[in-house]
DNA sequence: TCTGCAGGTTGATCCAGATCATTCGTGGCA
DNA sequence: TGCCACGAATGATCTGGATCAACCTGCAGA
């Protein structure tokens, strides 16, 4: 799994599943235990939130295993998935004073926590950090406006099939196998809400996907992508 | 105008339009001027492109004066307008190698040009310039992920509504007063492409919001909020 | 083993907004 | 002054996906 061998890992962030690619990966050993002394490692069950939109945003994480889901609610209770973030990732960048939308386990998830106030001093004082994280921010945004492409101009099976070859790569960043494999811990209204789509939409649509071929159910949460090269004519983006 | 008084302006940057909301505001004096020595200014007529989608990555800008829009464009011609951006704001971070998407004037417009390298060199120097563009493009994500709320949930006159709260916002950042007057140097094919709707949806919304008193047009250009209440209600996010 | 129920799929109908077609308005130019 | 061209507005029709309504399926708990 590819550690780094100049360090030589006799701390807390030894087995960190992520360890090569979450951002604290750009922190020298004596950093990295000062960084996460200050904090925790948190364990969460499917359906738990780990904060609310309008929470102070004093807090940051790196998901290490488990999926999470980002979402905003408007008063009338239509509600839009924001994003789904996969291990390695980093959760709770505000520009503001608080958080501006909930995020909540999809599946059982581990994270390591940070104090906000204490990561900005570090990314203070760490080149590597600052440049690491606003590269994460950067890749972020990419997404956040491929995200508006999707939304504003593919219909519903196109963005299913955008969605499917997204969560495979994403998915598949870390085991390496080129399977085809895709897990979807998320509900299918997690998925309609992701993609702005009603529940039955998604549904049909991968009824359809199925009917074609080009996608294999393997249980409610496990999909086999079958041709691979079509999916991703239907994914346009 | 406010500009800041530790300053002696006696350089280049002594007139910008956007002196102190624009990243570069954060850097001292010496820093400014060494920045941006390396670059230059530059004009473009409403239509010009600043760069296109693949282009190599290698340059970014501020925006000083104008409205520039960010599009991609699919092979099959669908055309997404990702962004819209207005004086004071920054134009070109990328993650990649290349630009994802091409940024056009909408109307004639001046920008700051810095060498995508040196910037990054500076941000390395300067803690405050590396904050400074971090809370930028934070701030853009949050904008991004509202805009998936928009494009995911909101129906065509939600949309209307919010773009032209925001709209009105950011333009009138600069000039102080609360007129209600909404500068829209954008056409509506533009509009419609930035929220995902047909022109003639826009179109029609628009004669909507006029027959119930909400909004009043002036010019094919320029329109007036006559309820803020009421369009603020309808905008939802 | 049965029962309840939550999540998922499928079917029938409806409607917001797309699309196609026409008309209107304004500004540039001979 | 009239003509042209292009963007915007409006009208008529069509349709993808929402909504409403059964129904199915697999698991938890009695």
């Amino acid at each position: 799994m590819g550690r780094r061998p100049d360090l030589d890992w006799s701390h807390a962030c030894r087995d960190c599943a992520v360890g090569t690619s979450a951002v604290c990966s750009t922190l020298d050993v004596t950093a990295l235990a000062d960084l996460r002394n200050q904090g925790s490692s948190i364990q969460l069950a499917a359906g738990q939130p780990l904060f609310h939109q309008g929470d102070p945003a004093d807090r940051t994480f790196s998901l290490t295993s488990g999926v999470v889901k980002l979402y905003s609610v408007l008063p009338d209770g239509r509600r839009q998935v924001i994003a789904f973030h996969f291990p390695g990732e980093f959760i709770g960048f505000s520009p503001s004073e608080d958080y501006h939308c909930t995020a909540e386990a999809v599946s059982a998830a581990t994270l390591c926590r940070f104090e906000t106030g204490r990561f900005e001093q570090f990314a203070r004082s760490s080149d590597e950090l600052a440049r690491s994280r606003h590269e994460r921010v950067a890749r972020d945004l990419v997404a956040a406006q491929t995200r508006a492409m999707v939304l504003g101009q593919a219909a519903a099976r196109e963005r299913l099939a955008h969605f499917l070859c997204d969560v495979h790569r994403r998915s598949q960043a870390r085991p390496a196998g080129a399977s085809g494999i895709v897990p979807l811990p998320m509900s299918r209204s997690d998925i309609a809400e992701y993609l702005g789509l009603a529940k039955e939409t998604v549904s049909r649509e991968l009824s359809a996907l199925r009917a074609t071929g080009i996608v294999r159910t393997i249980s409610r949460n496990l999909l086999e992508i079958r041709d691979m090269e079509r999916l991703r004519r239907l994914a346009i983006v």
